[in-house]
DNA sequence: CCTTGATTTGGGCGAGCGCCTAAACCTTCT
DNA sequence: AGAAGGTTTAGGCGCTCGCCCAAATCAAGG
């Protein structure tokens, strides 16, 4: 078998392992046995149980980070871009649900929020010039990292409780049609707050804000 | 030492560690060490480690269910009442800074949905006919799961994330400053929710419709 | 064909885990 | 004082963990 391929399986086996029982409960033998290699493998090409986490980590935010550049150039007006952005990271989250629960459990374990700092950095940098060219001057209860945190906390919440919502209303939160409306309501919600990020502005009126802003962001963009 | 004295001392440092380390990355002998308590002791009073974990979220949740239950009696008007479960909710979670971590790892790890479905199931119910009393026509833009799932997921999110938004942002997000702000924002969002669900009525008509909701509220506490 | 270096294998080391046991230690009551 | 029952203690059992190692295997170049 080549290396490729070995490393391949490994990593698949750790998604799977990592998303259903977490870094700590998972052992590498574990890992082995579901990937069909020797436990010695596992150090010979990822070195540490550690390591091979932030190698799943990079498997993530890579295939993350082109799906949602992707998604934002499809459209060049704000509020469909946001749309496009949003449905983007809810499809990416639902194809690859062991990510996000991988990513919470290891933020919410503190020891490896560095690894998730150093990947997610880029996301917020990006969210942020986008956000402040779209309405620099916000209100403060609609301040940039308020609505970030917002918004993403709306779209990761469905995954992350997701189990929990199934219990809870004994309907399954991942069928096509429960994410259909999932994300219809959080296009509504950031449809609202885009209604009041532009004071309540008329749709004509958002238009020419929006072709400001644009502007400015493509100068931007160019200029890089 | 008193036995309770014992079992307090125990849960003090399984609340700490448990937040700070996790289930699994903590040891009982972690536990025994803090506690300044023999570690065979946590097997005699507890039963398990699952059972101390048990113990512990019973904890938390009961003195949720008190707080929470305090906030909603303070007032009788809906939009109001949202607000102060917000308002005590955040508190909570901001003087209990281990509890969602430990709850978010669990719900993540999958292993301890059951333990936590079981203790939120109470507070899902009560907020279920809360918000069907208030709207129940909602669109289905506004559906109640949706609606919930929003709220809870932009109060945790806070928290949860706070280690991360931290070293975003540069600032600290559980200074007072920061918590309150990040309270006025979701309490901004959720008065536009409310603004939606009564479908942009105007004031003078949202409290007809909220004093409707209120007899209907209240016929049904002085029943049960 | 033989060498060389990368890859794969089975076996196992040392450490740490949750949990248990038997004895000691306290109160409290008779 | 002595019995009884609820607590506390030191020690350790059986097991699994991440990681390592020496030998075996493989692919490719001379």
């Amino acid at each position: 078998m080549r290396p490729e391929e070995t490393r391949a399986k490994i990593l698949d086996a750790t998604d799977h392992l990592f998303g259903a029982l977490g870094f700590d409960a998972t052992t590498t033998r574990d890992i082995a046995e579901r990937s069909g290699v020797n436990k010695a493998l596992i150090h010979y090409h990822f070195g540490s149980k550690d390591e091979l986490l932030s190698a799943l980590l990079d498997g993530y935010y890579d295939r993350l980070s082109a799906t949602l550049i992707e998604a934002l150039q499809k459209s060049a007006e704000p509020e469909l871009q946001a749309g496009d952005v949003i449905d983007a990271y809810a499809d990416f989250l639902a194809r690859n649900r062991t990510f996000c629960s991988v990513v919470q459990r290891e933020v919410a374990s503190g020891r490896h929020v560095e690894a998730i700092v150093a990947r997610t950095l880029p996301f917020f940098r990006l969210g942020s010039t986008w956000l402040q060219g779209i309405a620099p001057h916000a209100p403060p209860e609609l301040e940039l990292t308020q609505v970030l945190t917002s918004v993403y906390g709306m779209v990761v919440t469905w995954f992350t409780y997701g189990r929990v919502i199934e219990r809870l209303t004994g309907e399954d939160p991942f069928s096509p049609e429960a994410l259909e409306a999932r994300r219809r309501h959080v296009r509504h919600v950031v449809a609202l707050l885009f209604r009041e990020l532009n004071g309540g502005a008329t749709p004509k009126e958002r238009e020419k804000t929006w072709q400001r802003s644009t502007r400015r962001t493509q100068r931007k963009k160019s200029g890089s």
